[in-house]
DNA sequence: CACTCTTAGTGGACGCTGTCCACAATAACT
DNA sequence: AGTTATTGTGGACAGCGTCCACTAAGAGTG
């Protein structure tokens, strides 16, 4: 007989394997390239198995797009962090609203696949998982939202100004993250994307006065 | 036999035919509903009849995606010619600037699926092909471009902060239109939707000055 | 007009995908 | 210990994109 040998995995690794398979396909072919069959394949499960953890294909893929949605805040509080000056300083705070919006438009780069899949929602995925009790973990949000408020703190934004702009300054770095990634801007060379995001960047800048 | 009947259509009926097929499938889910088998069986033709008009799946794909930035580039021009008020006059200027953003976010909003498939490069389309010989169409960037061009001649906007200032505009505008389409923002209530375009094109007047 | 050549359709196949069902072996609980 | 729930396997199905061989229709030519 075959001895087919199961129910070795300690519990939950197949899911956290068939996840960061998932992710490594995301990477380098986006979110279309995450096809369940290869991701059971890369874990060595047969295909059916992947239908113990998640309901379908969407679900898996909505858990690798939580997972790079993750990463891509963690990129930003680490950058975030690396600026110095002590909060109140009107300087450090623009220096990490910049930080920030670089953060972001290096993860699109660097990870062109895990950006795409981390905002291509076939599902709503819960946008940051929650991953253990300790609490909600932050959001890309979150972390932009942290930094205008210690821009108003330090008198750099007008604190009518505050409400919902993080909405504007969010779609405008967003959105030249999509174009110049996937979209009709992708092609241009590395200099005029670096001209593109500083004049980007400074954009929003000038927003904020 | 079977009397086959083919050969009935004009030329270039087909073709046609399966790009207006793939518009339509595209409308109602997106780049990924496209599906080449699909739009032949709705032109009335076997599946591999589309392969004497297109190389591949990818290529229809880029000729429905083409149409749709074409409708997009068409509901810009629409809305900028609906403003009154004669070159120069500033108020009139930024009045069609807004009605530019106005246009795209509508279309993104009202065509989620074409906005979608526009932007979807599987392949690089022409972003907006020849149609005739009589010259190339209108992108949507050059809509832009013409309404920046007008702010300076009316005094708007400086002439010095010009070059190269529709890419954080249309960044600004395009990160809203995925964001609240595909993106995370998406289940927002129309009222809070509403709210946030205004306050994404008041940020841009503001990154005017 | 008859003849040829090119164009644009058909028919059938292949491998790959997501998903479903029935079954079996292991782990967990009592 | 025996029972039950979990989590894996095996085999199947339809639908997809694509390839190959074939053939009917139309265009072009003598």
């Amino acid at each position: 007989m075959h001895r087919t040998e199961r129910r070795r995995r300690p519990r939950g690794a197949v899911r956290d394997g068939l996840v960061a398979a998932g992710l490594e396909l995301a990477r380098t072919g986006g979110p279309d390239a995450v096809v369940l069959r290869e991701a059971t394949r890369m874990v060595g499960v047969v295909p059916n198995a992947a239908y113990r953890h998640f309901a379908d294909r969407g679900e898996l893929l909505a858990a690798v797009g939580a997972a790079a949605m993750r990463e891509l805040a963690n990129r930003m509080a680490a950058g975030v962090a690396r600026v110095p000056g002590k909060r109140g300083d009107p300087a450090a705070a623009l220096g990490r609203l910049r930080a920030i919006g670089v953060a972001y438009l290096e993860f699109a780069r660097e990870e062109p696949g895990l950006f795409a899949t981390a905002f291509s929602l076939p599902r709503q995925h819960p946008y940051a998982a929650p991953d253990d009790g300790t609490g909600r973990e932050l959001t890309p949000l979150d972390h932009l939202g942290a930094v205008l408020d210690e821009l108003v703190d330090a008198g750099v934004l007008d604190r009518q100004r505050r409400d919902g702009i993080e909405f504007p300054i969010w779609s405008t770095v967003h959105g030249l993250a999509v174009l110049a990634g996937q979209g009709p801007l992708r092609d241009v060379d590395d200099a005029t994307r670096q001209h593109l995001d500083e004049l980007t960047l400074n954009f929003i800048d000038g927003g904020l006065a």
